[in-house]
DNA sequence: CTATGTACCGTACAGCATACGGTACGGTAG
DNA sequence: CTACCGTACCGTATGCTGTACGGTACATAG
């Protein structure tokens, strides 16, 4: 299941973000907060994935009832937006020389934080989430690619450019995690079981090409194969063209 | 929600996207078929998102009872999976010369296929649904890149990079569409909503490079820019990326 | 005409998010 | 010291979800 998220109101949502509200009264006995759900939510799909992530549950893992959740919290949606931007800020910061360096050095980090965090890729991305350490994360990664002749939205392009096949390679790299999880099938035993139905029903000489790229694939991923080389390629392939894009800007009579 | 799919036996599966069952015996009526619950499973996920197919619906559009779904169908996993595989014969296959048009011709076609069918963005792709279509549509996409010096692997990764970038592409286009529908929000009355919040919370001294570029970004999404640039943008690079891993092959000695 | 296998479905269950109407208590005003 | 009140917390209920199970009705084969 692929959770939405800002379902609800948006100045209501982004004021959890930035912690506006200001503990202002205390009456009654606080024993909750919004940080103590989000790191119960954090903990919780680490451990099980996004679908096993419940109101109840996490309220449960706090010793509490399920609606004192909504004392500090709107509803789900809600929760997994601060969520998302919470885990944004373990991600590295260092400072590398050349855009290159900056772009390989940004799109580990996040690949990193696709492998700590792999429910990431559950969220629908369906609306930016415009919390603090989004957009710290997000200054730090424009900052390496900042006057190397690329206009700002360029800059933008590029960077979303990076960042989205980082996700299609964490995807690549975690669904076998994340689908035996919920499916309670490896993929060779899923794989095992789908091949004698496959040669049965799969006409090699109707899609020729298929089948013999599938064999090559196949069986490199058995061997040398894996889908961190799919990264690097990619990553190899987008940077190469960005570096013609740069030149083109940098010696604009070519 | 982002829907699980092939959460069944693989084998189970597989017997229904390529149509194994032989409807043997005529005892009883029946009434229904895997290919009529399909396609009003397809004309409502297209009308109201796939978070709005339920069972229940689908049996309702169909006049029939929920549990006679199941006769034809293990699950909604399953159905969806069908779902998925049926749709992608809708691409179209023309041979066109030269590696580059060829990709380019894919990426827009798959474009085109995901602003058909938006749902296709909120199935999670864990398991590649091994459906006939899917294999047709495999095969027809690598041909056209047979020949040109790639190795077996090697096509494959060019493929997925391109349809992966298409697939993010495509997350920007129709997000606005889906969004809006699932929120009831239009992206500029979020934005709208969102704007006098920020201001008073995002200190632009502290993301210099993040508010520059956000705002450039912003006005020129309200005036010439448009994600379909993005698509173009991603594209260009990626196949300026390809063509100097092709120079590569070609010229080995470079 | 009878026997049988199948298509279809009613009911029920477990799980979900969350709206609503309380309850109990800590801090403060009188 | 007491009375009040705002808040934290929660029990219950509603309306969804997918689907397991047991049954019914009927077309066809023998």
């Amino acid at each position: 299941m692929i959770e939405h998220t800002g379902s609800g109101d948006p100045a209501r949502t982004l004021a959890l973000l930035w912690r506006t509200q200001e503990r202002t009264s205390r009456r009654g006995k606080p024993d909750l907060s919004v940080d103590r759900i989000v790191q119960a939510g954090i903990a919780l799909a680490d451990a099980d994935g996004l679908k096993a992530l419940s109101m109840r549950r996490v309220a449960e893992s706090l010793g509490v009832g399920t609606m004192s959740l909504y004392t500090y919290v709107p509803g789900k949606g809600e929760l997994i937006d601060v969520m998302v931007d919470t885990v944004q800020a373990a991600t590295g910061r260092e400072v590398v020389e050349g855009w290159r360096e900056h772009l390989t050095y940004v799109a580990r980090e996040n690949l990193a934080l696709y492998r700590r965090h792999p429910w990431l890729l559950q969220v629908a991305p369906s609306r930016t989430v415009l919390g603090p350490q989004v957009a710290a994360k997000y200054d730090f990664e424009l900052r390496g690619l900042d006057g190397i002749g690329l206009s700002d939205v360029e800059m933008d392009s590029v960077l979303n450019l990076v960042l989205g096949h980082v996700q299609n390679s964490a995807r690549g790299l975690t669904a076998a995690a994340v689908t035996e999880k919920e499916t309670g099938l490896t993929d060779q035993q899923w794989w095992d079981a789908a091949v004698p139905f496959l040669m049965t029903v799969f006409d090699a000489a109707r899609y020729p090409v298929a089948s013999r790229v599938g064999n090559a694939v196949g069986e490199a991923h058995q061997s040398a194969f894996s889908p961190e080389h799919s990264f690097e390629f990619g990553l190899t392939m987008i940077l190469d063209g960005i570096a013609q894009l740069i030149a083109t800007r940098s010696h604009p009579a070519c």
